[in-house]
DNA sequence: ACCTATGTTGATAC
DNA sequence: GGTATCAACATAGG
């Protein structure tokens, strides 16, 4: 789930439901979600504090407080953000198991990583200094810059976090299908034309699924198994492997040269 | 049972 | 440096 659609949700939850409030417990006690930080480093920094902003780029989120630390959230694979929703009563509300890190505010609510799979990462001071562009954000020259070079697959490149922030594996097709590039282009292959084309497609496929509520929600997205067909000829679908990733283009209208439009 | 698959990232090897 | 592969984690499905 989370890609960058994802992460800007659970961005503006964190901005609309738990801005302000006091922090008076932290549990940081899986020491792999928290890492490199020892059990009670974070609630230590944290306990007394309260959140006063949430940023996000690409897929990592951070969270200032007024007394000064900088808490960092990335959701990994299975993450997401939960607040307040804690069965009161329930000795062990439904999923609670699978909180990887809280934070317990004074009124009585709380914050919660859930994560199953534990790749999710909860840390202070995160570092940011490696992460390209949001992909939202980034401009066309700058897109044009980074994205359209080097010999790999332009799907790689496109996944790549240091050179554009926030494309994972389903965001990555659904805007190569939408753009109609083949995602095994070399990078540095495109022209400057295609590269604006896949630009702007991109951008028009995280705002769709930031507004649907999530990457799952692509029109190539739901092809994405055996069987599939493109929503648009209704040919059938190629799959394949591509930086390292199980890829699904469409062979018919994705090609080598660029396309009509 | 055993093998494959899965939204991410980071370490390692060439 | 750029690129590719694998491992970290846990669960689901054939």
């Amino acid at each position: 789930m989370p890609e960058l659609p994802e992460v800007e949700r659970a961005r503006a939850l964190i901005e609309r439901a738990a801005l302000g409030r006091a922090i008076v417990a932290v549990n940081d006690r899986d020491t792999y979600v928290c890492r490199p930080h020892a059990p009670g480093e974070i609630a230590d920094a944290l306990t007394g504090a309260r959140l006063t902003a949430a940023h996000r780029q690409g897929k990592t989120m951070w969270c200032e407080t007024d007394i000064g630390p900088v808490l960092g959230l990335h959701l990994g694979m299975a993450g997401r953000i939960v607040v307040d929703e804690a069965g009161e009563g329930d000795p062990q509300p439904v999923g609670e198991r699978w909180d990887r890190f809280v934070l317990e505010f004074e009124d009585g609510g709380r914050l919660s990583l859930r994560d199953k799979r534990r790749l999710g990462r909860a840390r202070l001071e995160p570092d940011l200094s490696g992460l390209g562009p949001d992909a939202a954000e980034v401009s066309r020259p700058e897109f044009r810059a980074r994205v359209g070079r080097g010999r790999g697959p332009v799907k790689a490149r496109l996944m790549d976090q240091s050179v554009l922030a926030g494309v994972g594996n389903l965001l990555a097709d659904e805007a190569l299908w939408r753009a109609r590039l083949l995602p095994a282009r070399p990078a540095g292959s495109l022209s400057p034309t295609e590269l604006d084309r896949l630009r702007r497609e991109l951008r028009a496929a995280v705002r769709a699924a930031i507004r649907h509520g999530g990457v799952h929600t692509g029109r190539l997205i739901g092809e994405r198994r055996r069987g599939g067909r493109c929503p648009r000829c209704g040919g059938g679908l190629e799959r394949s492997r591509i930086g390292g990733r199980t890829t699904w283009w469409c062979p018919g209208e994705q090609n080598g040269r660029g396309t009509q439009n």
